[in-house]
DNA sequence: TTAGTACTACGAAACAATTCGTAAATACAA
DNA sequence: TTGTATTTACGAATTGTTTCGTAGTACTAA
């Protein structure tokens, strides 16, 4: 069993993964130029967060041209199972409904998104 | 406006605000036997992370006797819809119903809470 | 009054995250 | 070949967080 997806990416570092887990396989280039869509950022800045993640195993990457390809190690769904727990224990005294509740009320779904979440409640009835 | 309840706490912080949302008031004393149930941590620890906390206005305090009392400033409120927006935003790329369905599958609701979470979810409907 | 205990204040060390400058290597075009 | 652009690697500065030791002060019990 390896330790990287439990290793907690930094709030950079989750910017990043969340354009490797939608696009698979990117150039810091790539990366860069999505991240400063958003916001300022130099590209060695960038440079050096994926290089950071690399050591501590969240990437791997393709050195075989010069331009390296990277891509995600940390499973996405491993990583938010993760920070939803910690948001659960640290902020809404580990009450999953208190979050959930929270969550729906101040983001607008919409209503194919409730009906799923209602299914999706149904269901749990039955186990 | 004040800004106090857009600073966003750090993890320590955190903890110690959620004792000072159940509690009420406490002194640094009290809010460090609650810490120390779950982890590792000195006095003096505790002790300035309050500080600081009230330095950045996320606590006030009462220093009329020599042992202070503390209180929460920080909006419980604010301070879950902060977090739980950042989390949307940074690791569920947006969708509220991603975190929901995460939320609720690796935690175990109680009868209760699905069927609070249930109702509320009709009574949006409604809206 | 004196010893011991509990508390605050403060400084500094240790650590982590972020940012960026610069150098070296590579590729490519004129 | 020579110059320009792109990229990686690396070091260092900056900032923020956490931790803890120490000193000074107040309270309390003997």
């Amino acid at each position: 069993m390896s330790l990287q997806n439990t290793i907690k990416p930094t709030e950079s570092e989750l910017e990043i993964l969340q354009i490797l887990w939608e696009k698979g396989n990117c150039t810091v280039r790539e990366v860069h130029e999505i991240l400063t869509q958003h916001k300022e950022a130099g590209y060695t800045t960038t440079l050096k967060i994926m290089q950071l993640m690399h050591e501590k195993g969240l990437v791997k990457r393709d050195t075989s041209s010069k331009t390296h390809i990277y891509s995600a190690l940390a499973s996405q769904q491993k990583t938010q199972e993760h920070l939803v727990s910690k948001l659960i224990d640290n902020a809404f005294s580990g009450s999953a409904a208190r979050l959930v509740m929270q969550a729906l009320g101040n983001h607008t779904s919409s209503k194919d998104e409730i009906e799923a979440i209602k299914k999706y409640l149904n269901d749990l009835d039955y186990k």
